[in-house]
DNA sequence: CTGAAAGCGCTTACAG
DNA sequence: CTGAAAGCGCTTACAG
């Protein structure tokens, strides 16, 4: 039916080996030899199975990315760029949607793939650190953002406190001195971004207020219209508010346009992301933003090195560079 | 090293072929057998290699989803979608980026994946009909979009000719008379999405002006931002925009707003897609809303039943379910 | 229900 | 360079 190795080896005159050793670029082949196996090929429309080479190999060349959700512009442009990177190299991606819930992200880890992939780049949600540790994929794992690794795993992650306090301390040389916080809760991005909100405002000679700082139940556009609300209803609201992703932002300006207050000159406002639809916002909005590319780029090799064997016991832990995009969310 | 079947039979003290029988759910199977085989996959945190399974039974439940581009929200929220669709029936969707390279495309139509896929589902934007034809995928393939199927193929799409009558003619409704559209160039899309919108004009008495349809080089945000200076630029501008989908959409609502201009007062727009930054954009978009989940369930499911065997000649073309949606872009 | 065996399509020592 | 053969881990007739 399909046509195999055998037989572009019958065709061509040549021997299984031989024609295995083309497809696969080993040396000592002749041109002659070369050009005839890769007519056959052509002739016949040969594909190698992939699972059979997987079987035998132990290697596929299918590495998985773990993501909460790739509906969400930052996942999605994320997964866009580690998709590229990874097949700059010869390599496929697996995107398995986790929704951020705990049985689908250990799942992921179980090795649900049944050792097709070769390894994973994964950004938890749900599961706690102490879970990750006991994560036994069996195959290398290269974690995402700011959950801490604990020392186990690679790491590939923004500094988000420094980046936090960057953030906050712009609002801060506004003049602003009610600065709200939306995002603070449950995952450890929230805490984490927090920290560095709260220093900024410390350097500033500024008291964080605790009901400035809102949680809200989630990271997209709703909850940060929510919050927004929540801020706007106290009796001495904000004059900015940091929000620790694009989309809460996003959510804000929603709300801000609704009661027909002024951006930036009511209420200022900074995201965390940089995805596209903040750069044609009305107002655009400031933000920080990660070098997604290079963190693309950087999770891949990080992983295929571990994959190609290097197994020294130092856990390698990148800093993704980042910049302050400042836009018409804070500058009029 | 990795346990096998074989281990998990040594220690449940039975049969391979019994193991196999549990993991496949297979009928005559005592509940004690069951409960033995089960306790030992537990016991030794068994997985069955699926490189193995799908070699043998060259059936993989893995289903390719060919994209141009998965960092673009509309096939973002597409693509989350399926791979939903595609888990409730525990099949495992992969994704191609074809960035709408032809070449890509036609990897992707070689069967790239090397027979690992079962079937495919098929967003072109470079490849034309005729050279679908002849792609001997050898796999079932569902085609999304309104590139014409030539009856070849299976097909999922929005009726773009009517969703785009009712768009122009919404606008018409609003008593705007200069109306343009933006995204009439290069792809199908844009031809078939035109062909509704001059429909529209023609039924309401207006006369379509070539001065008012432009093509852009693209589909995103700059896109649209580009076309909607050209129209500002007009000795005549409009005051009505059409944009193909919501991307260009949201690139000529951010060119209105620096320009100073009013919406929906001045100039109404509309677009296509209802992506989410639409429903939270200052001012909100008025857009045509395809039924993603409706689509992606059935793309799914019409895949699967192809694959499962079912060749009746009797190619189906389902259309997706819409609504027009009326915002703020629209209706001050 | 069980057990022994073939075979899916590759890659890879092995002997030449 | 070639040729013959083993084996990756499954599933599936086959004989019982």
């Amino acid at each position: 039916m399909a046509t195999r190795l055998s037989d572009v080896a019958a065709r061509a005159g040549v021997s299984v080996k031989t024609v295995s050793n083309v497809i696969n670029d080993y040396p000592h082949i002749t041109a002659r030899t070369r050009e005839k196996v890769e007519a056959a090929i052509a002739a016949l429309g040969y594909r190698p199975n992939v699972s059979a080479r997987s079987l035998r190999k132990g290697r596929s060349d299918f590495i998985a990315l773990a993501i909460p959700e790739m509906g969400s512009p930052y996942f999605a442009e994320l997964g866009a760029e580690i998709s590229r990177a990874a097949k700059r190299r010869g390599i496929t991606v697996l995107i398995d949607q986790t929704e951020g819930e705990p049985a689908a992200e250990q799942l992921v880890l179980d090795g649900m793939r049944g050792q097709l992939i070769d390894g994973i780049i994964f950004s938890p949600l749900a599961t706690a650190p102490a879970n990750l540790t006991s994560a036994d994929t069996g195959k290398p794992l290269v974690l995402l953002g700011e959950r801490p690794a604990g020392g186990q795993f690679d790491r590939v992650a923004v500094d988000s406190v420094q980046a936090s306090y960057d953030a906050t301390t712009h609002l801060v040389s506004l003049g602003r001195r009610r600065i709200a916080a939306i995002g603070v809760g449950g995952t450890s991005t929230g805490a984490v971004r927090r920290k560095g909100y709260r220093k900024a405002l410390k350097a500033a000679g500024l008291t964080h207020d605790p009901a400035l700082e809102l949680a809200g139940t989630g990271y997209h556009r709703p909850d940060g219209a929510a919050s927004m609300r929540e801020l706007l209803a106290l009796p001495e609201p904000p004059d900015a508010v940091f929000c620790f992703n694009d989309l809460l932002a996003l959510g804000a300006l929603r709300t801000l346009a609704d009661a027909g207050l002024r951006v930036p000159e009511d209420v200022a406002v900074v995201g965390f992301d940089d995805i596209e639809d903040g750069r044609y916002h009305s107002p655009t909005l400031t933000t920080i933003s990660p070098d997604k590319e290079w963190l693309a780029d950087n999770a891949v090799a990080l992983l295929l090195d571990r994959i190609a064997g290097n197994n020294d016991d130092t856990h390698r832990d990148l800093t993704v560079p980042y910049t302050l995009e400042i836009r018409e969310s804070t500058a009029g």
